[in-house]
DNA sequence: CGGCCAACCTGTGCGC
DNA sequence: TGCGCACAGGTTGGCC
């Protein structure tokens, strides 16, 4: 269920309970999620202490003391559960596919039933080399995203805005979900091709996709009181969607009595308002 | 290289 | 209740 603000938010319930402490088991429940896990993942993973924990756009990153870096992608469907110490641990269900125990008794499963997430272990150094790392974009929240930037990657872009603010390369992070809303504020319709976009609309998208990305973040944070589901539900930001998950309910926007449509661009759900966006 | 599309999986919700 | 279909928040890799 993750982008880049439910990502964020399963870091910061993973942090308190990870940070400084040892793994002391690790059951690798299958050989695979998307790809096989790495070569003897569960040896290489017990009796490491947790150093760090970071991300880089949809991707946790979890540094231990053995120079290596645990690599976790959520894919569509991924939570992460955890249990506090002295919790009692409920049957594993069938699609709890990773469960690490630490070393103060917390549990940490991992749980996917599309199986679209991934799992890897990295040299810590070269991390950021990872094939599945190399390629990414700027971090939008991060000072390299800006709009002489997002300008210099997309303008006389042949592909509809949509499409490029969902491509990874151009920009980490940002999910069907998101750049959906991100669209309907900028006032931008998602079919709109980047080479029609003036420069001054491709810089006004900067500051609404860090808008959107931290006001969701907030929300995420205030559902996580609860830390042991540190699942990558949407929190209550979901309550605000202007336009995800709106087809034919009324457009929110002052003074429009239009209804949000819906049609598909590469496959996936576009949400957006007509009178609004163009 | 750009752009499209199938593929990877399972679950859920809807219409009939 | 059951069946079939559409659809789901991501990403890769193959093809033209």
């Amino acid at each position: 269920m993750p982008e880049l603000p439910e990502v964020e938010t399963v870091l910061r319930g993973l942090e308190p309970a990870m940070l400084g402490r040892l793994i002391l088991r690790a059951d690798i429940r299958r050989k695979n999620l998307r790809w096989e896990f790495p070569k003897d993942m569960a040896k290489r993973l017990i009796g490491a202490r947790v150093l760090r924990l970071h991300r880089r756009s949809k991707y946790i990153l979890c540094d231990l003391d053995t120079k290596e870096t645990l690599l976790i992608h959520l894919g569509m469907s991924g939570q992460i559960i955890i249990f506090p110490p002295r919790d009692e641990h409920p049957e594993l269900g069938k699609h709890n596919h990773v469960v690490l125990d630490l070393d103060d008794g917390t549990r940490i499963i991992f749980n996917d039933p599309r199986r679209f997430g991934a799992m890897d272990l990295l040299d810590t150094k070269t991390a950021e080399q990872h094939r599945l790392l190399v390629n990414i974009g700027p971090e939008p929240l991060g000072n390299h995203f800006n709009p002489d930037y997002l300008i210099q990657k997309i303008y006389c872009k042949n592909t509809p805005i949509k499409t490029a603010l969902l491509d990874q390369k151009i920009i980490a992070g940002l999910g069907n979900i998101y750049v959906c809303e991100v669209l309907w504020r900028a006032g931008v319709s998602p079919l709109h091709k980047c080479k029609d976009l003036s420069q001054s609309q491709i810089t006004k998208l900067v500051p609404i996709i860090r808008d959107v990305l931290t006001e969701a973040i907030i929300a995420g944070g205030s559902s996580l009181k609860d830390y042991r589901k540190t699942n990558g539900d949407l929190g209550y930001f979901q309550h605000s969607f202007a336009v995800y998950g709106r087809e034919n309910l009324p457009c929110t926007k002052k003074g429009c009595s239009h209804h949000i449509k819906r049609i598909i661009q590469s496959g996936r759900s576009s949400f957006y308002c007509e009178n609004c966006q163009k």
